[in-house]
DNA sequence: TGTACATCAGTGAACGCGCGTTCACTGATGTAC
DNA sequence: TGTACATCAGTGAACGCGCGTTCACTGATGTAC
């Protein structure tokens, strides 16, 4: 039974069970949240002993920040993928793939965020992943910045103002104090350009902005 | 030993059941979070057999949301306390006072607004005192704009960004994305009025403000 | 003022559950010679 | 190419735990007359 789906293997060696095992936590986490993520019954659905899996996971709590650690690393694939010939834009689209990443993963938005499952300073891999796709809109907005687009303030203080906005909203939606995006197609577009062309937007000065 | 703190008492009628599970549950949450409440061990502190909870309280997720909804209501006080003598300081102080609050209250903060927890539409008490709160922040953004102090642009929408805006920034500060208060203390301060000063106010006209 | 009685707020015991994790182990795999 | 042996990836059993919740109950309280 545990070799129905590898039924060339004769071996009770699952040879898999990593990856296997981080993926249906990540189906799981989907469907039901992180706290029904338990070890004994991914081992149990995937036809393995639950001590099997400490072979490949100290402890619960790492497979859970493995799991945040490639939401991170595919959040910051999508921002990276932004167009960015042109600043402006560059930002609110940055802003805009940020909101729907959180609003298409809400139970994983919630894991990487949400602090109370996976504190910082305590899984290295993790704060980094989440450094490395903060940087991304961090280095958009010093881009802007050189070109002149958005205002000469410090860019640690801007780029607080860009991301609090964007995560502000994408948490505001996923747990229904806004209107989601199906109900309000356009309120995240709303908000973002509000913030970019109001705050940062440096509207008192020619810019040279390459874009049309 | 039940009898310690009432020792006049001879009966074993508690009397104070209610308030008091909901001030240790509080206190539980403040210090470990919502997962580590349990009306088991809740009882056991109070010094009652666990059924007896289950006389006040439906089941523990109500327990919680009474305790969301007394945060909430605390939070729409402190709010209400703002001075709306101007426009734009009390635009700004709202969202001051509004990210003090989740700095002081973390863990309430994240029961109110984690999303994973207490889902909104299950109990309408909680819904209601969300609103409520929420109503404080729109009012003053409304009277901001009768006033022309804000962009004649819909209030929903400017509501939105600025909820967002202060709700994000809450949000990282707390589970460490940001740097805390106490590490860069006019970081609030200055996100909060580069939002309002840039996205919402109206610089193209004057207003009729009455402040100084 | 006294009493019968309904209601209320507790009790202890128990159900049934799932969890993370450790232990000593066994069988499979890979490697050095 | 064959073999001894270290290492690796599983196993079943068990520890120890706490949880939410229900049950039938008892003793206290409040009320109608």
């Amino acid at each position: 039974m545990p070799g129905k789906s590898t039924p060339l293997k004769t071996t009770y060696h699952h040879g898999d069970l990593p990856q296997q095992a981080h993926q249906l936590a990540l189906e799981t986490l989907r469907e039901h949240g992180d706290s029904a993520i338990s070890l004994r019954a991914l081992a149990k659905q995937i036809g393995v002993s639950a001590p099997a899996l400490y072979r490949h996971f100290i402890d619960r709590e790492s497979l859970l920040a493995e799991v945040a650690v490639t939401g991170f690393e595919s959040l910051r694939e999508r921002l990276l993928a932004v167009d960015q010939s042109s600043p402006r834009l560059a930002l609110v689209d940055i802003g805009l793939v940020y909101v729907s990443f959180a609003q298409e993963e809400p139970n994983l938005y919630r894991l990487m965020f949400g602090g109370r499952v996976l504190p910082r300073g305590v899984h290295p891999r993790l704060d980094m992943a989440g450094k490395n796709a903060f940087q991304v809109l961090e280095d958009t907005i010093a881009r802007a910045q050189q070109v002149g687009y958005v205002k000469p303030i410090p860019l640690s203080l801007m780029t607080a103002a860009a991301w609090s906005m964007v995560h502000g909203l994408a948490q505001l939606t996923i747990d229904g104090h806004l209107p989601s995006a199906k109900a309000e197609p356009h309120l995240a577009e709303g908000v973002v350009t509000l913030l970019l062309d109001g705050s940062l937007a440096n509207n008192e000065q020619q810019h040279k902005d390459t874009s049309s």
